[in-house]
DNA sequence: ATGATTGTTTAGACAAAGTCTAAAGTTGGA
DNA sequence: TCCAACTTTAGACTTTGTCTAAACAATCAT
């Protein structure tokens, strides 16, 4: 994505494109690996030479707010944080911790009536297992 | 789930019944609201008068990799917890945080060769959206 | 332009979550 | 009984995240 796009998407979504936005924004762009918090504001501190830890973690509240980023759900300390873009799963590694991008396929729907009340916006699936780097020749379990 | 075979399931999975592990592990049984890790140490150190944090970790390190309990992947900061039983996926509560379980339904697959050489050992579906509570009459986005 | 208003950044204190260590206490088995 | 292995403990420490008040932009209407 191109910068004046990536000041367009803000400028959308109803945020200034301030140097610190604009640097998560195109941190998380570049860096598909789903990094944490710690990991973002290192890469901008790294640039810009000091900004406060608040600062990053502003931004980063304000882009989930507005869409454009989403917070991943798995185990462990650190949240970590995702660019809004294709729709997929994902897939965590048991054993480095790894979280990567599976590309989407489409999951069957829950059995009606086993929600109840409860009104669904979203669903994505959490493979669990070990990636290719960690994955000995040994067969899955599933 | 009595007495007798909490001990003898952790202690067919090679842990000691102590006070201690004994304590968390019959929490977790009758608490299926997913607790945080503080709302165990909490629990346990209400009928224990002061145990260290350390060992309520330690115990929930011990009891995930004995396999009895899992760790199970939300955004937040606090770790969650769940006692291994039947098979089921999860929704969580945009608006309240709640974690709630769903009954189990099959997924579909992912397509293969999608997953290259990684290995599947699990896979679980995260619903998202409004519990009951925090539904209004709205209907579903997905 | 000028100034009022609003949004942003900063440093640092704070709080929450989790880990580590060394010492002391248990436990089970030879 | 005594040893080796396992547990627990207190507390220091680290990491992660939040909050506040003050300084800094940027915007908008005159």
């Amino acid at each position: 994505m191109d910068p004046k796009a990536i000041q367009e998407s803000l400028e959308t979504s109803g945020l200034r494109c301030t140097q610190q936005r604009y640097a998560v924004m195109a941190f998380l762009l570049e860096h598909k690996g789903h990094p944490t918090a710690a990991e973002i504001f290192d890469a901008v501190s790294r640039v810009d030479p000091r900004p406060s830890r608040a600062t990053t973690y502003n931004n980063l509240r304000d882009l989930v707010k507005a869409g454009l980023v989403r917070e991943v759900a798995v185990e462990g300390r650190g949240a970590r944080f995702d660019a809004v873009g294709k729709r997929h799963h994902h897939f965590l590694c048991d054993r480095c911790g790894a979280v990567e991008d599976v590309e989407w396929f489409e999951v069957s729907k829950p059995v009606p009536g086993i929600l109840g009340k409860r009104v669904v916006r979203a669903c994505e699936l959490n493979l669990r297992g070990l990636c290719a780097a960690c994955a000995p020749e040994s067969g899955s379990l599933e």
